[in-house]
RNA sequence: GCCACCGUAGCUCAGCGGGUAGAGCAGCUGAUUUGUAAUCAGCGGGUCGGGGGUUCGAAUCCCUUCGGUGGCUCCA
């Protein structure tokens, strides 16, 4: 039995549903129902990610004896562990610390388990100056805590952890940074060192692979690389500057999203940047959301304030008639762009901005109409997001946060309606509690881009608020008024995110439909300029969006431009071609076609963009 | 906002135990007239993020400020 689990790299035991060392097997009973963790299983891995973190504190604690450990756990990617230390680790500490490591772990020291009093572990870590270990353990309510020693480095654990530091056979350090004691800024900024673990160095290889390639694809090196877009100090942090690029891709997708909203009963709505401050303390968002408004501005001694949010403006449409039960539900659409003040440590690219451009709308409907209305968000986000190439997802619904106005009755009710939309489009979805927004319980879709990371997106808000709030009602059908239901949506979320998420996606080789350019026209001499432009013309008149390139350059220069560029068609024109009155395509990853039919391939482009189809293809 | 790191030509970066800046790409000019990922040559281009200090002298050391990056927290 021993050897068979050694030789297997089991890591643990699950005995009667109960994760435990490995050593428990010498005392099991006959009647448990065990289950061996497999070092490559989910669990197993979290132990041998811990236990390095573990390792990790160890070594550190060798090097940097002055130093207090706080806490280590595993995390998705790999693991961490919080130091209270004076001066901050540089990266030649973490290469000191990983050699000290793989002598840790070469030595095979065993784990060792042992179970203690409260108050003994207390006089331990007394002992030993972890006061950070202390301040855990009296948040503990168990009298009995346990501790594991492993070559004589003593830590505060609830296990379990690999039976031997030996198992260890592929880690890395990665980066360093500051965290709070307890994520809680009021606290002390301690030192945080992440690293990875996994069973072989094979898959620590391909994941420092999956590492790169995440650079790679970083949208902003690419927004710089494809001139997308621009931040510059000048403007302001978070305020994006979008680029003629840039500009052609968002423009195609407010197209296609507009077309679509239309056809799917939308009205689309402009409204103003600023407002009324008054508005804002109406709407209940002065109470709520003041720490993400951008300060109020005097105009004629009357204060107005940037937008943060778009749906004050929409209510106003609501009222600017006579609502009866036969207008509903309305849907008003809006690519409202909204200003928020994030703090500056959190920007980040286009996915975190201070000013963008949410693809909004407000749907006002009866209470009985409320669950159809959202399936059919529901349907059109799905639409909407598979059309530019996502096709999984994460759902959540979001429940009451502890700051919340309205009704529990209310709450209780949009959260039923949400569930059961999501459930009667067989859209699985997990519950995440108390992170509604303040005014109602939202649906979030998260996108999972190829390279299967997940971005939040979509989101479908019940609001049962704001409409009393404003007093908006409508006439029913026995003649009395009534309160409508509000939903807040955005199907991309806000452009900028989506784009640079777009951009990740597809690591900048846009598919044909959204490429700023589809086709660069190139010439292989001068002689062949008069062709080119033909050519070009005709694109051009087609409604392709075409480039000329009639550089003098070699066409290898030309070739290796365009592709940098990830232009997605090349039409190469010589000789042969203008003998022939044909043309040469050669697409982005390489394929070529030689002496085709001009026509012949606009029919092709033009139906490629129509169809909106996805090339997915390798970045270069 | 907080902790750490970074900020040199349009871009990517070198120079940084102090002695008033350098490469490649891009740009411009010329030569070349080209067949599937870089033709050759010449030229122009930077108050080294801003401000202050130390020093005879600062891109280099110190302080401060503004940006960026990785995190913490928050979110579209």
């Amino acid at each position: 039995m021993k050897k068979f689990l050694i030789d297997n790299q089991a890591l643990a035991i699950k005995v009667n549903g109960d994760l435990k060392d490995l050593s428990v097997i010498y005392s099991l009973n006959s009647n448990d129902e065990i289950e061996i963790i497999h070092i490559n299983s989910k669990e197993g891995l979290e132990i041998l990610r811990h236990s390095t973190a573990h390792i990790m504190a160890h070594a550190v604690k060798e090097l940097f004896p002055e130093v207090k450990v706080t806490i280590g756990p595993a995390i998705e990617e790999g693991f961490y562990y919080d130091f209270d230390k004076e001066t901050p680790f540089t990266e030649e500490d973490l290469q000191k610390i990983e050699k000290k490591m793989q002598e840790i772990i070469k030595s095979r020291k065993p784990f060792i388990r042992r179970e203690i009093s409260k108050d003994e572990a207390v006089k331990l870590f007394e002992s030993l100056g972890e006061t950070y270990k202390i301040e855990i353990l009296k948040e503990i309510e168990d009298d009995k805590v346990s501790i594991y020693e492993e070559g004589g480095f003593i830590d505060l654990c609830r296990g379990p952890h690999i039976p031997h530091t030996g198992m260890v056979k592929a880690f890395k350090l990665l980066s360093i940074a500051g965290a709070y004691w307890r994520g809680d800024e009021r606290n002390k900024m301690l030192q945080r060192i992440y690293g990875t673990a996994f069973p072989t160095k094979q898959e620590l290889d391909e994941y420092l692979k999956f590492l790169e390639e995440v650079k790679k694809r970083d949208h902003r090196r690419l927004g710089k690389q494809l001139r997308l877009f621009d931040i510059s100090e000048e403007v302001g942090p978070g305020l994006i500057i979008w680029l003629p690029n840039g500009a052609m891709v968002r423009k195609i997708i407010e197209d296609f999203w507009k077309d679509e909203h239309l056809k799917a009963g939308y009205q689309l709505l402009y409204t103003p940047h600023i407002a009324k401050l008054d508005l804002w303390s109406k709407s209940g968002h002065l109470d709520f959301y003041r720490e993400n408004m951008f300060s109020p501005m005097q105009i004629d001694e009357v204060a107005y304030q940037l937008k943060p949010m778009n749906c004050p403006f929409h209510i106003q449409v609501y009222k600017s008639e006579l609502r009866s039960y036969r207008d509903l539900p309305l849907r008003f659409a809006e690519l409202g762009t909204v200003y928020r003040y994030e703090r500056s440590g959190v920007l980040h690219g286009l996915l975190r901005v201070r000013g963008f451009t949410q693809d909004d709308a407000h749907i006002f409907c009866t209470e009985e109409q409320l669950e159809e209305e959202i399936q059919k968000v529901l349907d059109f986000t799905v639409f909407i997001l598979s059309t530019f190439g996502f096709d999984n997802y994460e759902i959540y619904i979001s429940t009451r946060p502890e700051k919340y106005v309205g009704t529990l009755e209310n709450w209780e009710k949009a959260t039923f309606a949400l569930q059961q939309a999501l459930k009667m489009r067989n859209l699985p979805y997990q519950i995440d509690p108390g992170e509604g927004v303040f005014y109602g319980p939202k649906i979030d879709i998260k996108i999972k881009d190829v390279l299967n990371r997940a971005w939040q997106c979509s989101t479908i808000q019940v609001d049962f608020n704001i409409p009393e709030r404003f007093d908006i009602i409508y006439r029913g059908k026995d003649g009395h008024e009534h309160r409508p239901i509000m939903i807040h949506r955005a199907l991309m979320g806000s452009l900028e995110r989506f784009i640079g998420v777009l951009i990740e996606h597809y690591a900048g080789a846009f598919p044909t439909w959204l490429a700023p350019v589809q086709v660069e026209v190139m010439s292989i001499s001068e002689k062949h300029v008069g062709y080119a432009r033909k050519i070009y013309d005709i694109l051009i008149e087609r409604g392709i969006r075409a480039k000329l390139n009639i550089e003098n350059e070699k066409i290898g220069y030309k070739i290796r431009q365009a592709t940098i560029e990830k232009i997605p068609y090349m039409l190469i024109l010589g000789d042969k071609e203008a003998e022939k009155n044909k043309i040469t395509v050669r697409r982005r990853n390489g394929e070529n076609f030689e002496l085709i039919d001009t026509e012949k391939f606009i029919d092709f482009i033009t139906k490629e963009i129509k169809t909106k189809k996805q090339i997915l293809e390798v970045v270069q």
